[in-house]
DNA sequence: TATTTTTATCGTAATATTGCAATGTAATAT
DNA sequence: ATATTACATTGCAATATTACGATAAAAATA
């Protein structure tokens, strides 16, 4: 149908998956990996480096935002992004979390 | 146009988005927290645990078995799904790159 | 004021994803 | 041989995602 199930899920189930489809596109992860390098950068700066269109752009910096991964702040005629620092730890607690909780040695048959 | 761009983009991020991708759903989430558990699980206890069809089930073990993340080995009638815990730590490696790469002392506007 | 620059939003087309009933398949049990 | 058990696959409907042109809005500039 198209639709998750989202009540099947706990809370922690339901928000990792979240943060892993604001992940789940390269476009998105070339801006976090654009902000990596540069800390900051704007809309029309990812249209150059991307090749992507403006109006597309825009569409990926909202849901990286929506998730609260980065934050804009209007700066005159533009909007300069960067990572929100507190929330790029939660996720990256979360992820290591779940990465960490798997031990090979308890495992028999793989 | 639903269809992504891939060819914009470097192999590490079509490969970094397709591992989010998989980990982009609950119930994929809530497989792989299963078998962080239980080590070893097959379709009809998912089927059980989780309340999705059958075939539901099948699948989203086939999208996780796809990009390797387990593996499944036919044990009589049923098939056994566990980790791959090579592929587990490369995954777990590419994601911790990434989330490794802020350095929020760098930031001076957030 | 008119123009330019930058970004957001709307509308739309193409494609992808999710979920499941129905059916197919392969191994085991009766 | 037939039935049962466990999965995979197919086909379909509903919804989500991706991409972009067109348009709107808001600030800076001529």
């Amino acid at each position: 149908m198209g639709v998750t199930k989202s009540d099947l899920f706990t809370e922690t189930q339901n928000e990792l998956a979240n943060y892993a489809k604001v992940l789940a596109h390269p476009a998105r992860i070339a801006i976090i990996q654009f902000l990596l390098k540069t800390n900051t950068c704007c809309n029309s700066t990812l249209v150059e480096d991307l090749g992507l269109a403006q109006a597309t752009i825009s569409q990926h910096l909202k849901e990286l935002k929506n998730v609260g991964i980065i934050q804009g702040t209007v700066e005159g005629v533009s909007v300069n992004y960067c990572i929100n620092p507190e929330k790029w730890h939660y996720i990256k607690k979360m992820l290591s979390d779940l990465f960490d909780g798997y031990d090979p040695t308890y495992c028999s048959n793989c």
